[in-house]
DNA sequence: CCCGTTTGCCTAAACCCTTTAGGAAACTGC
DNA sequence: GCAGTTTCCTAAAGGGTTTAGGCAAACGGG
């Protein structure tokens, strides 16, 4: 029989394309073996188990979301640096559902801290640098600014503004406005 | 054989109870039957299926949710009321993990439309009764209030605010009062 | 009180996903 | 072209989901 030339790489890769299809909870790793026509038991050489695929999609997305907020923030800054890291998350979460799900997807302290996910970090504090924060209320903000888009983007691809005038556009729009107009007149503790 | 005295809704509460304890997705049919002594086909004459289980806790903690928002919100107004439905929905979370995240496990349109998440989204908007907000501008506060709210608590919960300074307690109430200050001078559009 | 009906729980069985163990065929380099 | 390694396979055990059909406990009326 001719080998598939599965490797962990090629695996993680059709991961993420099944997830965007089906949704990254049905992701499994007997999906994935259809998809390359090959027995399941056949995976279990490139990947340790079912949550160890999941997991690698995980890292994949984050890597992407981190690349793409990378180049977006390049030469920006102020309310132009906000909108398209902002926008950056929205749309690979649009474009991406699955993986933008397995981005979130809970990953053990080690894991995260070797991942992407510290490079998005930074780069949510380098959008900051247009605005005149000082610590702690940098971290506060930093913290907002992950909360509104994270929950935005997920109450939106939830269904939550679809049905509702006005048009989550115009939400959007609107919402980065504020959060500019905020982080410019940022309070003082009372 | 003793009659084990299965309903519905003793099976949703056991569910839920569950979920709190080993986390939403590890709620399982199998896994409730062996809680009640019971075989597991013995649930499917209270219980359509196992996706049916799951909207059904969802639908549960929506209901406890709006009923702790709206006694917290009675006879309080302004960033006081901001601050205690903020802290319904984190401290809810926090105490009913698996709950919370039963509620936002995706519904289909009509039984969203049924839920006590209407409830939850008009107790929302009842909170900016308290500042001078005309529409368009307040659905986009309300749609804003929701994703800060939401957002915040998912990461927190998956540990993302954890093991760094400053600690979560104080973001979160720097960030109230940065939204007290939002809503108390919302930007003109530009 | 007893008998028929309804209801609640059971057994059995099919199907799918996960994971491990061990074997055979296909590549690799010498 | 042969030894060693890698890649994929078969086999099997274990658990979750779901349906079909059966027996017995509870209930309600005569």
């Amino acid at each position: 029989m001719a080998r598939a030339g599965l490797t962990t790489d090629r695996l993680v890769r059709a991961g993420a394309e099944l997830a965007d299809e089906v949704g990254f909870d049905q992701v499994t790793v007997s999906a994935l073996a259809r998809r390359f026509d090959v027995k399941v038991a056949s995976l279990y050489s490139h990947l340790r188990n079912s949550q160890d695929l999941k997991t690698r999609i995980a890292l994949l997305a984050l890597e992407e979301m981190a690349d793409r907020a990378a180049g977006a923030l390049a030469g920006r800054s102020g309310k132009d640096a906000l909108a398209a890291f902002a926008n950056v998350c929205r749309d690979y979460a649009r474009a991406h559902p699955g993986r933008y799900t397995a981005a979130r997807h809970p990953l053990d302290d080690a894991t995260a801290a070797g991942s992407a996910g510290v490079r998005i970090a930074q780069l949510t504090r380098a959008i900051l640098r247009g605005y005149d924060l000082a610590e702690p209320d940098q971290t506060h903000a930093v913290r907002l600014l992950g909360s509104v888009f994270h929950g935005y983007v997920d109450l939106e691809t939830a269904g939550g503004f679809a049905h509702s005038a006005p048009d989550s556009e115009e939400s959007w729009d609107r919402i980065l406005d504020a959060l500019d107009s905020l982080l410019r007149n940022w309070p003082a503790r009372p």
